[in-house]
DNA sequence: TTGGCCGTGTGATAAATATCACGTTAAGAT
DNA sequence: ATCTTAACGTGATATTTATCACACGGCCAA
């Protein structure tokens, strides 16, 4: 049972329709993550679908030296793809999922998945899109490492964080470099280009996106 | 109509039960695409999901200068994922499918999507778990250009090959540049010291993979 | 108020990779 | 058989990024 009716579920998937929403409504359970929260580590088996209704969360991937690398936030109307894709379980590498801010999301479990796939069409659609922009969203990002220098990067992280978080970005340079698998000193330097070109403004523990529109 | 009755079609896509592969053989269409044609191109709109039956197809990105990288091959029995999120169509870059080899398909025009996710549970089975796996496979690259170097970049690359292609590669050395978007002087010399530990054997125009056993 | 820590700035240097230049070799064409 | 071309080898150099060393300043806690 969620704590959401199913017409405030609509409000959040506009994909749902009634009957699905309330089908959802009546068999999913409603969580909240404090942040910090880690919602996916190494290695775990999943009994549920996350649908994320409010907050949000980092999703990145842990190289085997500890390193990190940021993909991408999941939003109010996102799913988790990979909670979706249920026994996903790999074995050298693996995804962590964690709540950066207090996060309210419905959680399916997995039997209800064979009815939901053959009685609510829409269901499956918003299965299909939830797949389909996480892994365009993932193609995107292999662009990025596989094509572009760390200056193009760092512009297209920093733009990416604005867009979810707001202009005002409470990021460490530090922080930074781990997201994008650099180093401190080269963030800072290049932080320091574009805060000549007017791209950025940096106070201390914070940078302030100036770039054009978001969206 | 397809070539294969129902009976073969479960013998290449071993998920499909009965009920499945007559619907399959019923409203499907076989075609074969030459060595050399593109399946998948920029920009290009969807009306069938696309399952490989024999062949081989290379799934590569595009940059926006012309580079290319290599993200992985489909095989008989795997579906082309990116197909059957039909209407994707992404606008910066996007990906290239190319076989490799003569290869047979099947295409499920998209009108009959709805029918077979409502009434075939193993369709949705085999949608999903196609899906996962090339989220997979994606997530094994970006950890490969996130946190590794050239040489266990080239090493992973030729594993791949040989797992696929079998152990003795045609491939120049430009071509192999060209896939995991360096350059050619690059990749000789790290072949030339793979080589000396006797990881590969080398002839003019082919490589010869020499490391343990491939799956 | 002061000592220490954290975030940042910056030069020097190292390591990884790309690029340039040119040489060598082998296979196919005339 | 020679010519041509594509594939490969290799040194020198440039570029990009990482690492090291150290300095500075603000902030917080003792």
């Amino acid at each position: 049972m969620t704590t959401l009716s199913p017409k405030e579920l609509i409000g959040v998937f506009p994909l749902f329709d009634l009957p699905l929403a309330t089908f959802l409504h009546e068999h999913g359970e409603s969580k909240t993550f404090e942040q910090g929260s880690i919602l996916m580590k190494p290695g775990q088996f999943f009994k549920y679908a996350m649908l994320i209704v409010s907050g949000r969360v980092k999703l990145y991937r842990e190289g085997e030296d500890g390193e990190e690398f940021f993909m991408y936030f999941l939003e109010s109307g996102n799913a988790c793809a990979l909670s979706m894709m249920c026994m996903a379980r790999s074995q050298t590498s693996t995804i962590m999922a964690v709540a950066v801010e207090e996060t309210e999301v419905i959680m399916i479990p997995i039997q209800h998945m064979d009815t939901l796939m053959k009685n609510y069409s829409t269901w499956y659609h918003f299965v299909i899109e939830t797949y389909r922009s996480r892994f365009e969203e993932l193609l995107t990002v292999v662009d990025q490492i596989a094509f572009k220098n760390m200056d193009e990067r760092l512009e297209w992280y920093l733009k990416r964080q604005a867009k979810s978080l707001g202009k005002t970005l409470l990021l460490t340079h530090q922080q930074i470099a781990h997201d994008i698998n650099s180093s401190r000193e080269v963030v800072s330097r290049l932080l320091k280009k574009m805060e000549k070109t007017g791209l950025v403004a940096m106070e201390r523990n914070s940078i302030v996106w100036m770039g054009e529109e978001l969206e």
